[in-house]
RNA sequence: GGUUGGGUGGCCGAGUGGCUAGGCAGAGGUCUGCAAAACCUCGUACGGCGGUUCGAAUCCGCUCCCAACCUCCA
């Protein structure tokens, strides 16, 4: 079985081939720290995780690069980012990124993202950013004008061919007719489409360091290109990040890298399409958004109820990584009960024992056979969706096996074992989803312990046809969250 | 206007020349003291108009509609 990943740069499918056999070099686009993470952010995030974890599982060494932007975001009146935050709050502009890195860190934890192994911050890598300017002047592809310095965007297009645009598709003549003029020092550059690597500071401006050119601050695209060359060489193998960023951030980050030292910096250009709400990108900007926290506690127009953490990683598993997904309260229901469906089922799966005469039947190929799918959908770009499908093809033979409507002896215990691994692997560890029941009981085993004397009293009670008494039980635990399933082999329980 | 990607059953969402996606909701049934859960069965969808083909939701052309990017955003 061979990965398959569909590259942004060849805009096909292609066979995954490592550039140091066994080692993956990935760098992702973080976030800006200038306010509160964002649901939308969260998915790209996620996504990566999922990625992350199965290039983890599939044996790869993989050193996962996943930047911090702390500085050189530009609003339109020429004010960066950071810098406004600090104003408005009165606070160092270090104090702003350190406040909202922090928050972004509580909220992967929240969803369960493995940390990167290194995440670099911008303004950690000045000097190395001031080193890439001074070779892309050096190469002949930067300009400096009154102490900015700019990438000359058309001569490298003339000496570079096919290079800038095939991310994005753009080509120099819509580019040349892409004039505006609404951004500051645009009258500097001597073409529109040039961008800027470093940036003299106006008076005002609070964040700034010494540089060859001026006292200033380094272009938004540059520090990607400084970092990711920094960590993990001048051509590596993925890098990712969201679709928003393929132009320009991501089309000008391959021109610096080309610029400054011939190497295209990533074999292979993944991208994240974006999280909808009302059929309307999810966008910090224009307010249509709900933040995580809104959504795990239901405080929000846009939701009837809050959904934990895992149901909505759930809810971004079900679809792919690449398609946008519309965000309504309708579809988030429905992640919430297959995700407890998929969840219970594991459970029961993992307390199935198997019979003394099993051997395996035509059920077991079965069970095989869609465990191979699973696999086979996993390396087909990341396909989640189609991978949980299988797993609940697995869940409809779980429990048929538990209720004694499936043969049991004809699934072999080398096999059952395997569906069990296998269950394990693909809930907990690719997909990164927590059993939120059993993981929210801290005192599990008293609670185990006295939910059985509640149990087996309610078990006499209905032997004795009792029903006021069972039922008294059963719906007094139910105002309390817990429903009672009776089954065959007795009652069993689960947290609502 | 340019670039890119879409329009799939009540909802979300896969797929891609012939073979069941899956989840949720809905209908019928089994089980149960009743209920829940679970299991079984069911609906037969692919924007519109043409074309290619033995056969198209899947390929081609035209057309309508939507979104993202082109300005900070994952």
């Amino acid at each position: 079985m061979n990965l398959k990943l569909y590259n942004s740069l060849t805009r096909e499918k292609e066979t995954f081939t490592p550039i140091n056999e066994g080692r993956i070099g990935m760098y992702v686009c973080g976030p800006t720290v200038y306010s509160d993470v964002h649901l939308g952010n969260c998915r790209t995030f996620v996504s990566f995780d999922v990625i992350y974890r199965y290039l983890l599982h599939l044996g790869y060494k993989v050193r996962y690069v996943r930047n911090i932007t702390d500085v050189g975001h530009l609003l339109d009146d020429g004010e960066d980012r950071m810098s406004k935050g600090a104003r408005l709050n009165q606070l160092e502009p270090m104090e702003v990124a350190q406040k909202y890195a922090n928050g972004f860190h509580d909220i992967m934890r929240i969803f369960n993202a493995l940390p990167p192994s290194i995440e670099p911050r911008a303004t950690g890598h000045i000097l190395e950013q001031i080193e890439m300017v001074q070779q892309i002047i050096d190469n002949g592809y930067g300009y400096e004008q009154n102490g900015s310095v700019y990438f000359d965007t058309m001569k490298f297009i003339a000496e570079n061919d096919n290079v800038y645009g095939q991310l994005s598709g753009r080509v120099v003549e819509d580019l040349l007719s892409e004039s505006r003029d609404n951004l500051k020092n645009q009258s500097e550059k001597k073409h529109p489409a040039d961008f800027a690597i470093w940036m003299k500071a106006s008076p005002e401006h609070i964040m700034r360091w010494n540089s060859p050119w001026s006292v200033g601050f380094p272009g938004w695209h540059l520090e990607c290109s400084a970092m990711s060359t920094k960590y993990l060489g001048k051509t590596f193998d993925i890098h990712g990040g969201g679709n928003d960023l393929k132009f320009p951030h991501h089309e000008n980050e391959v021109a610096q890298n080309v610029g400054s030292c011939g190497h295209a910096p990533a074999n292979y250009w993944l991208h994240t399409n974006m999280l909808l709400m009302n059929g309307k990108k999810m966008s910090k900007s224009d307010g249509n958004t709900i933040s995580p926290t809104e959504l795990f506690t239901g405080d929000s127009p846009h939701v009837t109820k809050g959904y934990s953490p895992m149901i909505v990683r759930f809810f971004m598993l079900q679809s792919h990584y690449r398609s946008t997904l519309d965000l309504t309260d309708e579809a988030l229901q429905a992640a919430e009960k297959g995700y407890r469906r998929l969840m219970e089922a594991n459970r029961v799966l993992q307390d199935l024992q198997a019979p003394a005469n099993a051997s395996a039947g035509e059920l077991d190929k079965e069970i095989n056979d869609i465990i191979d799918q699973a696999y086979a959908e996993m390396n087909d770009d990341f396909n989640t969706p189609r991978a949980l499908a299988r797993l609940f093809e697995l869940v409809t033979r779980i429990n048929g096996l538990k209720d004694g409507h499936l043969p049991a002896e004809e699934v072999s215990t080398p096999t059952l074992s395997l569906l069990k691994e296998t269950f394990r692997i693909f809930i907990f560890d690719l997909f990164g989803l927590k059993d939120e029941i059993e993981g929210s009981d801290n005192g599990q085993g008293l609670t185990n312990g006295l939910m059985n004397v509640i149990l087996n009293i309610r078990q006499d009670a209905r032997a004795n046809k009792n029903w006021a008494t069972s039922d008294l039980i059963r719906d007094s635990l139910k105002d309390l969250g817990i429903q009672v399933k009776d089954g065959k082999e007795g009652a069993t329980w689960t947290v609502e």
